[in-house]
Parts: C-alpha cells; structure tokens; sequence
DNA sequence: CTGTATCCTCTTGGATACTG
DNA sequence: CAGTATCCAAGAGGATACAG
C-alpha cells in the first residue's frame, strides 16, 4: 500500500525531520499547477519557451483571459519566467523555469496513463453508462 | 526536452501504432481524475476501502453532494467499485479497482513533488507577491 | 446510512472593448 | 503585441430538506 504521510529529510537535522503530512497548501499548489490550462501550458513551455501568442494558437481554445491568468499563476509559483524581448512593439516570451523543469517528469508519467489506459476508461464508462441509465424518461 | 506526442506501442502491430496526441478526451479524463476531490478521495481508497460516512469523515471539507458526484465520477471511469455490503440500514464500500490502481504511482510522485518543492515555491511567491504589489491603495 | 432533490450563492470563464 | 477592464452567462458547489 501507498503511504500519503511523506517524510521529509532536511540536511539540517532538526529543522524540518518530522514526518510531514500534506496540508491544505500541498494539495492548493497541485490545484494550481495541474490544472485544465496549467498542463497545456507548461507542456508547451517544456517544448520551448514561446510568446504570448504562441502560446493563444498553441492552445487554441484558451481565451485572453483564461491564458493570462494561468501564466500570472505559474509565474508566481515559480513554474514559468516572463521574460521582456524588446521594446517596440514590445515582445514577451515565457521559458520554464528550473522549479518548473521538475515538473517535466511528472507530467510525461501523467500523459503517458491517460494514453495507456484511455480504452479501459472507455469500456469502463460504457458499462456504466449501460449498466445506469439517464433518469429521465417515464414514457418506457 | 519532452516529446508530448506519446508513441502507444501495441502488440498487435497495424491496429493502433501510430503516434497518438493527446486529444480533449484525454486532457478530460486527467482533469476528472486528478481534481480536487478525486485526488483526495483515492489517496483515502488507496489507503483502505471505505464507506460513505468514513470518506466524509476522512476529508473534512467535503460536502456530501460533491462527495456523492466525486465517487460517481470516478466509477464511471473505473477508478473505484461501489460494494453494497449489507441491506438493513443499507452500507455501502468504494474500493479502488486494478484500473484505479494504475494510479497509486502517479499520485505518489504527485504528493512527494509537492512536498519536496513547497520551500521554493513559497519563496517564488514572497519574491512575486513583493515585485507585484497589489494594485489597490490610493493612499500612499 | 446513503444517498437524491432543490434552492441559491459565488466563482469561473467567455465575449467584447480598450490601452501602452 | 500583450495585455487590462468590464460585463455577463453558465456551472460548480454549499446548505437544507427529504427518501429508500
């Protein structure tokens, strides 16, 4: 079995040695960097550092909006790095930061499960679906 | 660099060989399965099959309608099993499949990221949150 | 005990327009 | 080009009540 209470070993012992379990902080930071437009970010990121438009046509259904605010948040938790090209008119290109590149790992076993097992989640919800059907209906 | 388009290798050569990208169904099964309330809700199943009550008991913040949506989703996906133990008053036991299983690594490698990389993320926040100072206040 | 049903709030995120 | 600002619709999710 799995255990979800992980030790930390710090150099300095003392410091931070006990077992530390996960708290409401661990699972916000995975909220944030696994997210919907997080992954697709930074999976184009890993590829090479792009710029904001890019970034737009690289993932074709993130609005303005939505990819702002990702890229804000990555930034802020040292994922990604915003880096100020030039001046007229002004260019900026995003990198993957050294933290982020931890990530790199991560996300390629996440993508490579979703693959591997997308057609037993298949035949497990077509049973599903089978076996439960829509509620609706009282004319049968 | 990572290549984030997967090579499935079948044994059974012609039928599925071709590089396969990630799709939206792919990005909508990982978003299902590695949200907020899932993730919680296999690392307890991961841990012992569980009833209901234990579940809600086991994660606090859980409401019983996210809850019950949570275990259904994951069901249709095959992640779990719903076991209906008795029938006077009625149990019932979610235990994680061999499909869900699958998995165990996965949110391993997960938990230990986020443990390992707290510090520095919180010191790239304090560094962000300091460079980029809220932009309310017209007093000062 | 294990849910379903309803209401209602609050956030997320899309569309659009505008700025340096 | 790279955003910010505003409005608004749709959905997630909480509280509560009720059912098998």
């Amino acid at each position: 079995m799995c255990t979800w209470y992980l030790q930390v070993t710090s150099t300095k012992p003392g410091v931070m040695t006990e077992t530390t379990q996960l708290t409401a902080a661990h699972r916000e930071l995975i909220d944030q960097v696994f997210d919907k437009w997080s992954l697709q970010v930074l999976e184009a990121l890993c590829e090479k550092p792009s710029r904001f438009n890019e970034l737009r046509h690289a993932i074709p259904t993130v609005t303005q909006k939505s990819l702002t605010a990702t890229l804000r948040r990555l930034e802020r938790n040292g994922m990604i790095e915003r880096v100020i090209i030039s001046s007229r008119p002004i260019a900026v290109e995003y990198r993957i930061t050294s933290l982020g590149g931890t990530l790199e790992d991560l996300i390629d076993a996440l993508l490579h499960w979703s693959t591997a097992h997308m057609p037993a989640v298949q035949r497990a919800r077509a049973r599903f679906d089978d076996e439960t059907p829509p509620p609706h209906d009282a004319s049968s």
